[in-house]
DNA sequence: AGTTATTTAGCACGATCGTTCGTGTGAACT
DNA sequence: AGTTCACACGAACGATCGTGCTAAATAACT
């Protein structure tokens, strides 16, 4: 079993080589062993998708960064399921709760970071002024979202490349000259 | 608990009005009723989605009724947990097995009708030829995939339109005379 | 009507799970 | 040295699950 539902106190305790009580103790419910894993992944992603892409110095570099980081996670199989907020999105889609709300939260913050990406390229003059924020960062979400998707079912790096020709030509498309 | 692991024989009996073991008599095996709905998921996704876009006289016009037939099954809740096979493959994206694979084929002959549907508005002259049949299939499901996950999660139509949106752009950016 | 299939029910099993409780053990502190 | 405190342990609980087994009921058929 897989997913965050299926992160057994038990399996993990004897993965780590602790008692299953012992372990238990430390987190307190399974709720919160729960919320300490999507936080600590939420950190992972920030370490190696996000902050890397920070440091670039113009908002059309660091969207490309973002995007390029994403996918390189992704084929690096870093977590052997993908994405670890995509499945644990549509693991918790239809949930309640406080796990659903911190996973979401995380989610909402990604995309966030790259409408504003976007705006930042807008001010710079890199990205067409009347292209909406909110539906280019739709769209190179999906791309990401779908390679995501294709890469882990079909073990195969085709739709990673895919999202990479889909975002230089969609990029390609909103730049002011070309656009 | 949701999901193919989490339909469990015993809550599905009472949800029938049925005994356990009655029940489990029908199927012989979990994995044989997971087979059994993915195959009857199958059977509603043909006759919601895929079949009433057959009718289409041209290939864009299929093209653009599979689209619009995949997005109005996500907006109208026809699953509360989204497209069906949206849920499954990420559920068994790592897992291995016979129900791991039906839904696979499923999936795999959804994009080879997109892609069929490419073709055929190529050879009509609707698409540009130099459009890569595979590249445009993958675009446009990257937006019913991320429009169906973010509409799950959101409870807003938003995403929605601006899948809608994605696919009329596109789709423009496809047509020999403005490509 | 009587025989034969097919379907359903009842019950029990072993496994796994989250959780609780009482206990021990070792470090920290007075 | 004696006390306190944080931590880990083992055992047990109730719940849920998939799965067999056996018998009762129901349907089909001659």
């Amino acid at each position: 079993m897989e997913g965050l539902d299926g992160l057994s106190i038990a399996r993990l305790a004897e993965a780590v080589g602790m008692s299953k009580s012992g372990l238990f103790a430390h987190f307190g419910s399974k709720e919160e062993l729960q919320l300490a894993t999507v936080a600590t992944a939420s950190e992972l992603f920030d370490e190696i998708v996000i902050n890397p892409a920070l440091g670039a110095p113009t908002g059309i570099e660091r969207l490309r960064a973002l995007c390029e980081n994403y996918l390189r996670h992704v084929e690096d199989s870093v977590y052997p399921g993908g994405c670890f907020f995509a499945s644990a999105a549509a693991e918790l889609d239809t949930r309640l709760g406080p796990v659903r709300d911190l996973a979401i939260e995380v989610v909402g913050d990604w995309l966030e970071q790259q409408r504003k990406a976007v705006r930042d390229a807008q001010a710079e003059g890199a990205i067409d002024p009347s292209e909406d924020p909110e539906q280019l960062a739709f769209e190179l979400e999906a791309y990401l979202m779908a390679a995501n998707q294709m890469f882990v079912i079909s073990q195969d790096p085709a739709p990673i490349e895919q999202a990479r020709r889909a975002i230089a030509r969609r990029l390609l498309a909103a730049t002011p000259t070309a656009g």
